[in-house]
DNA sequence: TGAATTCCTACTAAAATAGTAGTAAAATAA
DNA sequence: TTATTTTACTACTATTTTAGTAGGAATTCA
C-alpha cells in the first residue's frame, strides 16, 4: 500500500516553492528539476494535476514560473496528495464506485474507517512542517 | 492508495473459516470459491502466503480443507493483510529499503508515522468483528 | 525577435497486480 | 485397493496501473 511517486513528487514541488516563497520571483520548474533530479517533463505532467487545485500563481514566458498563493502552513499534506490525482481511499467502494454488495458488505465500514483515518492524519499535517 | 484484492480476499477466506469454526470439519477452498465467486486457483495462490503465517490446521485429501487454529478474536485484521504478502508501508523507505538520502530526508518521518498509524488501526480490529 | 517558459496532446515503457493452467502428492471413503 | 477429493507446487499469461518520454504550440519578457 504505497503513496505513488506522483504524490511524493507533488509534495517535493510544493516544498520547493515554499522554500523560495519569500523571494520576489516566479520559480520555474527546471530549477526544481535540476535540484531534485526529476525530469522536467514529468514535473510538468504532475503540475497539470496540481494546477487544477488552484495552488499557484502562474507566469508564462521568460522569468516565468510558479508561486504559491497561500502561506505554507495553509496547505495540508492531504490536499496536496489528493490534488496529485491520488485518491486516498483504500478500496474503490469508498466514496466513489458502487459496490453491488454495498448493503450487506461486512467490511465496507472497515475500509471506510481506515480511509478516513488516513485522510485525517494527512490533513493534520501542513506544508510548513516539511521545509 | 489501495488495499490489494489479494489482501481483501485473504480476509474473505479468514471470515469464511471463522463462520464455520464451530462445525467439526475442515472447510475446503472450493466451498469458499463457490460462495464468494472467486476462482479456486486464485484462492489456492493466496493460501500459499497465508499458510506461512501458521493460521490453520490443514488436511489434504477427501474431507480435507482448512480450519482456524485460534479463535476469530485472536486474529487481527492487520496480521491477516500483512500475511497476504502486503506490506503496510506507504513508502519503500519505511522499514525495508535504504534510502540514499535517509538522514536528511524531510519527509521520512511523515511516511513512517502514517504507516504506523495504518498498522495500529488495523491491529486494533479483529476478525470476530467482521463475521 | 529570440530565448525561456508554461501548456497541450499523444505516446511508450516498466512494474505491479491479478489471474490461469497443468500436474503431482496425499488422504480418505467406499 | 482404488477412485475421488483435496491440497501443494511450478510455471506461465493477461491486465491494469504507474512512471516516464517526446515534440511542438502558445505566451511573455528582456
Amino acid at each position: 500500500m504505497r503513496i505513488s511517486t506522483k504524490g511524493r513528487y507533488a509534495l517535493t514541488i510544493m516544498r520547493n516553492l515554499a522554500i523560495h516563497q519569500n523571494e520576489d520571483r516566479f520559480i520555474p520548474l527546471n530549477e526544481i528539476s535540476e535540484k531534485e533530479n526529476i525530469s522536467l517533463k514529468y514535473l510538468e505532467k504532475i503540475m497539470i494535476s496540481l494546477k487544477k487545485a488552484d495552488f499557484f500563481e502562474v507566469a508564462k514566458g521568460k522569468e516565468g514560473g510558479y508561486k504559491l498563493k497561500r502561506k505554507p502552513e495553509e496547505y495540508t499534506i492531504g490536499e496536496i496528495i489528493r490534488a496529485a490525482d491520488e485518491e486516498l481511499n483504500v478500496a474503490s467502494c469508498v466514496n466513489n464506485e458502487i459496490c453491488p454488495n454495498q448493503n450487506n458488505c461486512k467490511t465496507y465500514s472497515l475500509w471506510k474507517d481506515l480511509s478516513d483515518e488516513i485522510n485525517k492524519f494527512l490533513d493534520s499535517k501542513n506544508l510548513s512542517e516539511y521545509i
